[in-house]
DNA sequence: CGACCCTTTGAAAGGAATCAACTTATGTGG
DNA sequence: CCACATAAGTTGATTCCTTTCAAAGGGTCG
């Protein structure tokens, strides 16, 4: 199918981007992609720009023209009722991009926000897609990535739906934990979490309140502390009990 | 990038298997295909079987080889809580494809079951995604399936997080009238939905007795009614207001 | 005809939201 | 350096919606 080899992601060449090289970087994590697909990314033209917290990088309705990937920070997409509660459909951190759907969705049906002051680099959707049309390898990994994304929703629907208050956080730090270990920032089980309380209830369906005390439960169960925006798992495996964990569904490692 | 013209939902050759037929359908209802990529969905081996209701087609934890097309009935994808709860995330109807995700990951992360009396058709996922790396055209009308799917995964987070009992059963009538109707099963705005109430419950996240007495309510101020299985939409417009129903999810018609 | 599944309705219980008050950080400017 | 403003976190008391429990009615199919 290539003449190329196979790339492994410690033999990489010092990307010419940094975004590129955190992109490739992470499709390598669950994707075989040859060695000219990374080469490919890298020929990439991306944009990078700081955002400040709370910042709208792309509007519900809107019709975006390029792909964001989150270099720093966390970004969230979301959605807004008639009453004026807001739902957070997902988080992204660093390497991952929220909008891949835009590669082949025409109008936003949901917003793409900053919850943390975010370095985000933007590529022109047209240009990522005739990347893909040269490579099927490379559109495996990125198709594969919007399922992923699809699975880690369908989660937040078991989430919400049947699991209780603290259950919700648990499972929700859980996640976390190995999305942010996935990437080298969750040293000791610590990583930083930067978005408030209100955010994680917009996330799960539960009111700051509520998610105030439930963070109290797991902290006096001595299951997870959180304080300042620094996430500490204090035991692994009881949080996870707790909160009926089964990380099947980030299909991570292959 | 095709010698093939643009191909016209109403201008297709009579299909060779009926399996074809309707996913070709479905695809050109949002995309543009190419009538090579037509033809090339007509030598796909499809499988068809005939299922009893509430027979499980793929379950939890599974390694698919093929993909699923629903040719009659409605199937369902779900989880399972450790106390027995149970979470419907989609249902699907005639033409969709609930499981194209199986296309690029390895480990199935919940379950693919009939909720009625269903007839499928199965194709091998190696032979789909072959016929894909030829075509970019039916790989971005495959992907795009999938991007669709995750959307509306997303408004049933919205919907079970923010909306009451009454709404949400309101939202899912508005949205399955628009998903018969699109496939022209709703003359009349009247459209059979072959679930019990316990099924909606378990989609919706609420009790059979929360169904129940939801869609009595509906009834009451006249916007919609179900008996028998069968839907009918009474009050359009007063039915989208009351469930602030917002189609642009769906991302019909391009 | 009777068994079973589904639907319907009432009454009681429970969990999270809301309301309200207070504390703790963070940052600004006088 | 401190007074002040603002945002975020903490905690208690009350309200409300949905669940759960319970029981009866209706359709369908062997």
């Amino acid at each position: 199918m290539s003449e190329g080899g196979v790339a492994e992601a410690d033999a990489l060449q010092p990307p010419r981007s940094e975004a590129a090289g955190l992109l490739a970087r992470r499709l390598l994590a669950s994707n075989r992609l040859e060695a000219r697909d990374v080469a490919l990314i890298e020929t990439l033209a991306f944009d990078v720009q700081d955002h400040p917290a709370r910042a709208t990088i792309l509007a519900e309705g809107g019709r975006p023209t390029r792909c964001v990937l989150v270099m720093r920070g966390v970004a969230s997409r979301q959605q807004l009722t008639r009453d004026g509660a807001q739902q957070i459909h997902s988080v992204h951190i660093v390497g991952e991009v929220p909008d891949l759907l835009s590669l082949h969705l025409k109008r936003m049906d949901h917003s793409l926000h900053t919850l943390s002051p975010c370095r985000l680099a933007f590529v022109r959707c047209a240009e990522l897609w005739d990347a893909c049309k040269t490579s099927p390898s490379l559109t495996a990994a990125l198709w594969r990535e919007t399922l992923v994304d699809a699975a880690i929703q369908r989660t937040s629907i078991l989430r919400i739906s049947r699991l209780a208050a603290a259950e919700r956080v648990a499972h929700f730090l859980c996640e976390m934990l190995l999305r942010f270990e996935s990437v080298g920032a969750a040293p000791d089980r610590r990583f930083v979490l930067d978005m408030t309380q209100q955010d994680i209830g917009d996330v799960l369906a539960l009111s700051f309140v509520s998610v105030n005390r439930a963070l109290r439960e797991l902290r006096e169960r001595g299951l997870a502390s959180m304080e300042r925006r620094v996430v500490t798992i204090l035991e692994r495996a009881g949080l996870a009990e707790c909160a009926q964990f089964d990380p099947t569904y980030l299909h991570m490692g292959e």
